[in-house]
DNA sequence: CTTGACATTGACGCTGCGTAAAGGTTTATT
DNA sequence: AATAAACCTTTACGCAGCGTCAATGTCAAG
């Protein structure tokens, strides 16, 4: 039976490129060449294939195999034990390149962490002083230099994630405040579970939480503008719904 | 502080032609350029070339360090766990191989043995033949063909290592009986460690022993000029010393 | 006779440099 | 100041094992 390089190549499951590449080193030549330059190949030329790619399937390369082809069975077991010497150590490398790698791994881990750990902390810096830019005279004249230092260094001592929590409870207070007010009725369980959620609210900002103080708060809301405007602006009225929600939840008034 | 390409390379331990090349892909260019065209590098360039040598440790190729060093460590987390993913995959694959060659290695030394018996029952059937052919008629004479028939068959069973070691003995008879010829003495311990290696041969070589069969080989060693003259050609009179000593060792002879 | 599937050789490309070659610059020595 | 030694530059081939054009020739079928 004959092969052209085509059938060859299908029989074997490789290119014609790579058969053509076998011809050009010397590995696999063909049987004969025909009158159109066709290269034609035979049985022994498969097997001499097989051969081939069984020992390019263990990972040896062409010259090698090359050489093991025209070697007899002892020097093959040779090159056999050799190479498979080679392939143990290769192993060991890359054990030892995926130890590195998972260290790495750990390492730029951890440096996200502690850079996240530093962002958030620069974050809660420029929220302290933009603050005190805007508000810092006023709550100290409300609430004496000591109360708003203290609720600072409360802020500054929060974690990442009681940060995010009080986010959390500042925005499911707002949604729950701006239901309340549909309502219309400050006493209602909308409303104070609205004034609920900012006492936990003011508890996180503030690492304490006193009824007088959070009065004082509702109070500010309505009394000085900037408070006011912050609130009404998505509900003109709310800020004064907010502090009567509040004055009720803390008892100073029915 | 400035670098030239060679200084930066001896500190980081890379040759200068790979600096270039780095400069060429663009994952490394210097700093600036001198007015006669050198590449000056400063400590920024350092930096990153710690990094990329860094990576390439890992195994990563240089298009993939590329885009690692203008990542943020997000990503490079992502990298370096999908490289972990390959490394492993290669591993495995290496192992794979691994196994296979030892396969290979087992069947190929199989094939080894299995030839070698094969040849080795071709070489002892060939100096069967070699025998029948030169001492055939005179031993089926002495010893019946019966005998010679069983000298065979026993000869034909032997194992590679049990020929070894019948050659082995045979050695040892040799120089053992050219020592004791050396002291005259017939009844000596040397020449009766000869006869006793003598008789451990041929009970290899036939498998069964006895007495009277030794001594008769022993004359025959007297009888025959053919085997007469293989004992001489070392050392004249040889042939009758061994026949001596047998025959004292068999008993048949004071 | 045309078409499509096949064949040929030749040559570039990929990776990550090593290794010249041919020439210019800097530094040290005479 | 001349010269040599050491360094720099760009250009380009080579390595392994093919993939992938490109340009062109051949064969079997309709």
């Amino acid at each position: 039976m004959e092969y052209t390089i085509k059938k060859l190549g299908q029989l074997a499951g490789v290119s014609t490129r790579t058969l053509r590449y076998y011809d050009e080193i010397g590995i696999l030549k063909p049987a004969r060449i025909s009158s159109s330059g066709y290269r034609i190949y035979g049985q022994k030329e498969i097997d001499i294939l097989q051969q081939i790619l069984f020992y390019r399937e263990l990972g040896f390369n062409l010259s090698d195999i090359r050489e093991i082809l025209s070697s007899p069975d002892f020097d093959k077991v040779k090159a056999l034990k050799e190479h498979k010497k080679r392939l143990i150590e290769k192993r060991s490398q890359i054990d030892l390149l995926i130890k590195n790698v998972e260290k790495s791994i750990a390492y730029t881990e951890g440096r996200i962490k502690m850079s996240d750990k530093e962002k958030f902390e620069g974050f809660k810096q420029r929220l302290i002083e933009k603050n005190e830019e805007k508000y810092g005279e006023e709550i100290r004249e409300k609430y004496g230099a000591e109360a708003v230092e203290k609720s600072y260094e409360n802020f500054r001592n929060m974690s990442k994630e009681q940060y995010e929590e009080m986010q959390n409870i500042e925005q499911r207070f707002r949604e729950t405040l701006l239901e309340a007010f549909k309502t219309g009725d400050p006493a209602g369980p909308l409303a104070q579970k609205a004034a609920d959620l900012h006492k936990q609210w003011i508890t996180y900002a503030w690492g304490d939480y006193n009824k007088e103080a959070h009065a004082g708060v509702a109070q500010l809301y309505v009394d000085v503008k900037r408070f006011t405007e912050y609130y009404d602006k998505d509900q003109p009225g709310l800020a004064s719904f907010l502090k009567d929600a509040i004055f009720i939840y803390t008892g100073m008034q029915k």
